[in-house]
DNA sequence: AGCACTCTAGACAGACCTGTCTGCTAATCT
DNA sequence: AGATTAGCAGACAGGTCTGTCTAGAGTGCT
């Protein structure tokens, strides 16, 4: 095969990958199966409920998926695609362009979304909860998820010229993930004075809220 | 049927139940069943292999738990039990009585048992993630515990005379909660010096270590 | 001796699981 | 025109799941 050849078909599989990603049926499936996964957790769905719920034949989902794993790991992509998304957003926004004020608005963002009651908790965090090999490819992705986390927050306090920005994006990530937890299992209506008494005692500033 | 009989059948019932739950093989199946749920999930592991890691028949284990459901209940209530046997052996160490170093110890033995290479994070968390409908009696039990947890803290910290019992309580449970996430999903080697910088921030107090 | 209880071994039913395969239609690319 | 690809419907295999049941052995209480 000439280099030539090589790198059409090369091309070729890139842009049949790329419409393999943007069809609708698959697009149906990992929207159903995230849905399910998230609200009732990965061994608890079944292929044939997926399938049905997105009305996709079952080979259908098979082509897209090699298995079932495949679909899960894709779940976890799309979950951190969503939160980087989401980070951006926040990031970008109008304002002073102070760092501090991001990383507020972030927390504030947070425990709003975390007081809906189809809260459920971190993604993430569910699903390692049922990988416990951290070989697997789902915890990797969870893995990639969390360091860009703690380096987002690392690189917002480097900004803000925090004295120690590792170790406060450390403190920072644990109360992330208590937040998720508490959202999901506890009476969360009184959440909002304990965040901003944590966040003025950790970063040494109360949010404007 | 007399009172006397009642009372009678009814202390023998109580007797029967005590010796049941006292049975090796009830004790077998439930221990078995603990470190398999904790290391590999509840949905991911069956009655089948439970029942013969524990070398216990069928019927047995179906005498002793009406049905699976009952036996992870078991196990969340005796991580329960065993939480809080470990938080009273702190609390009555032999010290100044100054409960502002308890808490100290109780967040230190934290991240001493999450550097254990088996450490597979919070095990009410992780069965949380997978019962999703929080009236479950599962779930019940987990909500106790986490009562539980906050109450202590919030009793520690009024006898510390810390200004803000409840407030600084809450901000310990997403301590708590955070540290065994990030144990179970990060590299924690370096977390001591977050976890004292942490509790620093927020007690006021630095660990002794 | 008689009875109740605990336990073992394992068959069995019925449901559900993942993953494969056949056969068919229709669109799209070369 | 021919080949590839996406999609649908659904049968099927082989395994695992929970939970029930039969049949019998041992043990302790009365």
């Amino acid at each position: 095969m000439s280099p030539a050849t090589a790198a059409s078909s090369a091309a070729a599989a890139e842009a049949a990958a790329d419409r393999r990603a943007a069809s609708p049926a698959r697009r149906r499936v990992l929207e159903t199966a995230s849905a399910l996964f998230y609200a009732e957790g990965v061994h608890a769905v079944g292929i044939d409920r997926i399938i049905a719920e997105a009305k996709v034949a079952k080979a259908t989902f098979y082509h897209h998926f090699p298995a079932k794993d495949a679909l899960v790991d894709a779940y976890v992509a799309e979950q951190f695609r969503f939160q980087r998304e989401i980070a951006e957003a926040f990031l970008a926004e109008p304002g002073d362009g102070d760092p501090r004020a991001a990383l507020v608005r972030v927390f504030t963002y947070m425990t709003e979304a975390g007081a809906d009651p189809a809260f459920r908790g971190c993604p993430f965090v569910n699903v390692a909860a049922e990988y416990p090999d951290p070989e697997h490819p789902v915890r990797r992705t969870i893995a990639e998820h969390r360091a860009w986390f703690l380096d987002l927050m690392r690189r917002l306090l480097a900004a803000a010229d925090d004295p120690a920005p590792d170790r406060t994006a450390g403190i920072l990530l644990l109360l992330r993930d208590g937040l998720t937890v508490r959202c999901y299992l506890d009476d969360a209506s009184d959440l909002r004075p304990v965040l901003e008494d944590a966040l003025e005692r950790v970063l040494g500033v109360a949010p404007e809220s």
